[in-house]
DNA sequence: TAGATTGTTAATCGATTAACAATC
DNA sequence: TAGATTGTTAATCGATTAACAATC
């Protein structure tokens, strides 16, 4: 009757429980390291936003069993969170544009612990070009398909400016990427077998900025 | 009857709505730059991921009036938006932590022009103590609380380790601040009348993860 | 046993989508 | 007028929350 908790594959896509699961993560490694076995939701909650129900739904999501009085059991909860976000093998990625946010992209450590390895950056900025950047060798743009197709490489992040990302989507697609994370503000055209994903920093701040203007006003 | 639209402040906040205004406004301004004066929603999707009525139903939030048959003026649209995000008036802000997020940040261009412009980075580190990084000088954490309190500056910007991110909250409510855009992994503990937004890379690559896995299966 | 916690089932809430009347 | 588009009202969908039985 439960498809998703007895669904290996759990091919069920929750975005938002899946946004949240990183949050758990590092708690719970934190909890971890401090010696815990066992935590509760209800302790859980006191690092978290959420409700104890919305944790236990969506850890039954994931089909992590607890035990009644006790709690779950990390260990077993931490390599669910990893094995469901495929953080426990590596992906590794490509990085094209290297301006303020990509360099910080290039050396951002949370990304290798949790499955992707960013191994290079590319650009066409020739004072930008056979630079290392936090160990990161920086090619020309022009080497990119032919890298990505002798390294097999899987995933392309976009960091160019706006003009440029649907040509440098169309190269990586051309060289046979399977994903594109995309930081880029435009929408991509890419086909239907190639993952993109879109991340907007603008996002963040217009959420930010509303809520500064309502507490403004309230005040 | 609909208190939305004809309320001036708008008090109600619909997250959805504002994550995607930033979307709109970067099209739009495109639009406008390429000379076109209007634009109605059905065209507005080749260059969007949402159903045109979805479109409609967020500007009828924002109370923004369209024409039956020609669409909405671009310039009224995005003076809407704008006035509505408050990007058309800017905040100060400083940011705490130049590691290499907090360093792309100090020269993330986009957040002047909607609104949030970073004066000055802090850091405990002597190295980094003195530079000028993307022309905004870094100074001694503990000059933060000063500084903020004889500069009046509203937003602190955190992009420390999460071990310090309590302890810089803490320093920041303590000068004053009235908002916290927050990079860290935690859960900040701050008084009610403080504005606390937490930003996480990891959920981004959370959804693109767990997207990616899925195309894999589905090889 | 009493009590804390899980996990199921049902209720609520809010966002998206659909249908369609109103408008130019 | 005919046709395209807005904007309202209703329907659907999905996520969160509440209530509570099951478990140790």
């Amino acid at each position: 009757m439960n498809e998703i908790a007895s669904n290996g594959n759990m091919k069920i896509l929750r975005l938002p429980t899946v946004k949240r699961l990183p949050t758990y993560l590092h708690i719970l490694k934190r909890l971890e390291q401090e010696g815990h076995e066992y935590v509760s939701t209800t302790a859980l909650i006191n690092e978290l936003d959420f409700k104890p129900i919305l944790v236990r739904k969506d850890l039954v999501f994931m089909g992590i069993p607890g035990k009644p009085r006790m709690g779950y059991a990390l260990k077993d909860m931490i390599a669910a969170i990893e094995s469901y976000l495929g953080w426990n093998n590596t992906d590794e990625a490509f990085l094209v544009g290297v301006g303020s946010l990509g360099h910080a992209l290039l050396g951002h450590k949370p990304f290798e612990e949790n499955g992707l390895k960013i191994i290079a950056g590319f650009d066409i900025d020739p004072k930008k070009v056979g630079a290392v950047i936090h160990g990161k060798k920086i090619f020309h743009l022009s080497k990119l398909s032919e890298m990505v197709k002798r390294m097999g490489v899987r995933v392309g992040i976009i960091t160019v400016p706006w003009q440029e990302a649907q040509h440098v989507a169309d190269v990586l697609v051309e060289a046979g990427i399977w994903g594109i994370w995309n930081f880029s503000m435009v929408k991509l055209k890419t086909p239907p077998d190639v993952v993109c994903h879109n991340e907007s920093l603008s996002s963040g701040l217009a959420v930010f900025s509303v809520k500064m203007n309502k507490m403004r006003d309230s005040h």
